[in-house]
DNA sequence: ATTATTTACTAAAACGATGTAGCCAATTTA
DNA sequence: TAAATTGGCTACATCGTTTTAGTAAATAAT
């Protein structure tokens, strides 16, 4: 039945909790016909060790928790498939927490791991942080992070990005040699990183080719989808713009949406190219021209490097920064047909 | 800084650790001003309580496992946010497993969860089960396990599922209705609830109408793209087809895929028609129509229904079938423009 | 004045696994 | 022959929290 324990697998042998325990752990202390006994009873009457109980002796959950600020987005999907691939592996359980872009869940997950729940954590900032005591905390009490995608500057530990500035600017480049002039960006959150390095690259590659950066032409969008369709359609009906550069996928298909809406063709009258992991990008009307990110890639290496500290008592985590490259995948959203 | 237990809290205070534990937990038995006094320390020093020791006394883990097949799939997406949603709700924790459709993955994840680390569990069989010994000891053990979409009929437990039946039905009847005579199944596998009970809905609505069902238009797909591109590749090729239900969302991308590389016009020459909770399935070209299942509120749904049973020290769960309709979004893949 | 009750606290025993210290016999070494 | 070592086992303390069973003093009831 249920519950089988060191206590009652000892009784059923008759050798004391010490010598079960031992023997499952094929101590030297314990003999060799003993151990076989024990470890034939234990799998007989289904003994399993409980984990909490372990934890109890090693404070070691073996258990890391992954943080993100949304689920409906292909690239954290892909993230969540390689950080739980890596768990599996390493014997680790994965938990998952969505911020739902919320700073105040967000601390409230964090503030929830506090307590030895989990040995590290894994996480992408939500996109309305604005402080970071949380996180702080966090390595006061000696629980690694290991950030990815969108980073926390202050805190000094690994961080997994994708080259974001030099993406931007390929992204930008290749609208404007394919004619566009009047580029309008589609921002996520200017207090995010990610954010920052994506509209410097746009801003980078307008400059280089002579084309003066317009405030007009910069949108903020949020994380509420009704909110993004009509600042994009104000855009389009009252900015003239022929490009557009979407940070995120989902401003992409919100710009789809509205251009559908305007009877606006993709890409004759606009084109449009956008970050984006999704995995349709080649069946969109039009095909959706994209920068992909390296989503699986960033979700196991952070899983990897995280394990790299955990064994340790108290973790010394460098101030790293990996860079995995992202890719240009041009498709017809991009590309006139004339 | 880290590891604040009640020991450190009561020294501190200079009182007992049961006087500081009862102080935490609003017990009548302390006086106002020490409980003041407590509650201000505690703060004070950051005290977290130890969520493995409470586990300990209530064997309770506060921790559920949700188990899917695959990641990269738009249903399974939304019913992690779903339970997700509802996890936190209750102040649980939610583990993600993925089986990779794989049954000796689901087993050994099955087995890692036998020894307390969850109080219950939410699953979608993988693809390739063939038997439930696993399962059955879950229940033995008195682990609950709700199953939703990919359910097992021989555990009896509460399972939440859409009308399989009647939406293969109406599927295949919108498809007749629009002037299909040659429809294809893409199967998943037929060891699959789900997989059978559509094809049944796809086999009545053919038999409705007068139609023989052929077996050579039954494709067993499975979970390797490269094989089911070949396999419907060779349908079309070869079988004479002018309507394809696809039983899940990525039957019918490979499907567009095939399409697309042999200039096959949809809806044109073939009309498609698929199981899909895919976000842009409006602006795929053709837009797909799709049979939308509740995915959010099926994870939803499972999660809160167990919920209902954890308290409990003994698990009495009832054989219920929740029943969540999905519903018909007609697009451009399954009408002809002429 | 004596007993009963209440108030405010503490000591100690769990929960299950594990490691340290210790025990007793058998064997080896001095 | 006495002393030291080894093999094979057990007792017990520990991890942090919670709860049961107290205890001692203050208050209320008889």
């Amino acid at each position: 039945m249920s519950k089988v324990n060191l206590k009652i697998l000892a009784k059923e042998l008759g050798v004391s909790i010490s010598t079960v325990s031992k023997a499952l752990r094929d101590s030297h202390e314990i003999g060799q016909e003993t151990k076989q006994k024990v470890l034939a009873k234990a799998k007989e009457i289904g003994y399993k060790p409980n984990p909490y109980a372990s934890y109890m002796r090693h404070q070691k959950s073996k258990t890391i928790a992954l943080i993100i600020p949304e689920m409906t987005n292909s690239f954290f999907l892909n993230v969540i498939d390689g950080a739980e691939s890596v768990a599996t592996e390493n014997d680790y359980h994965l938990l998952i927490y969505i911020t739902h872009e919320d700073v105040q869940k967000e601390k409230r997950i964090i503030n929830h791991l506090q307590n030895g729940r989990v040995d590290g954590i894994i996480m992408s900032l939500s996109s309305t942080v604005n402080e970071y005591t949380h996180l702080h905390e966090c390595i006061e009490n000696n629980i690694p992070i290991i950030f990815f995608d969108r980073i926390c500057h202050e805190i000094e530990t690994i961080k997994i990005t994708t080259d974001d500035f030099t993406s931007a600017f390929i992204a930008t480049e290749h609208l404007i040699k394919n004619g566009c002039k009047k580029i309008a960006y589609l921002s996520i959150a200017e207090n995010l990183s990610i954010d920052n390095k994506r509209m410097q690259g746009y801003s980078e590659a307008l400059s280089k080719h002579d084309i003066e950066f317009d405030k007009s032409k910069i949108v903020r969008c949020n994380n509420d989808d009704k909110f993004n369709y009509k600042k994009i359609k104000q855009l389009i009906k009252n900015v003239e713009v022929d490009g557009i550069f979407s940070s995120i996928e989902k401003f992409a298909l919100s710009t789809y949406s509205v251009c559908k809406d305007l009877g606006i063709n993709i890409p004759d009258d606009i084109k449009i190219i956008s970050f984006s992991n999704i995995a349709t990008a080649d069946f969109l009307s039009p095909a959706l021209t994209t920068i992909t990110q390296p989503a699986h890639e960033m979700g196991v290496k952070a899983a990897s490097e995280l394990f790299k500290y955990l064994d340790k008592k108290r973790y010394n985590i460098p101030n790293e920064n990996f860079i995995i490259k992202s890719t240009l995948t041009v498709r017809d959203s991009s590309v006139s047909k004339k």
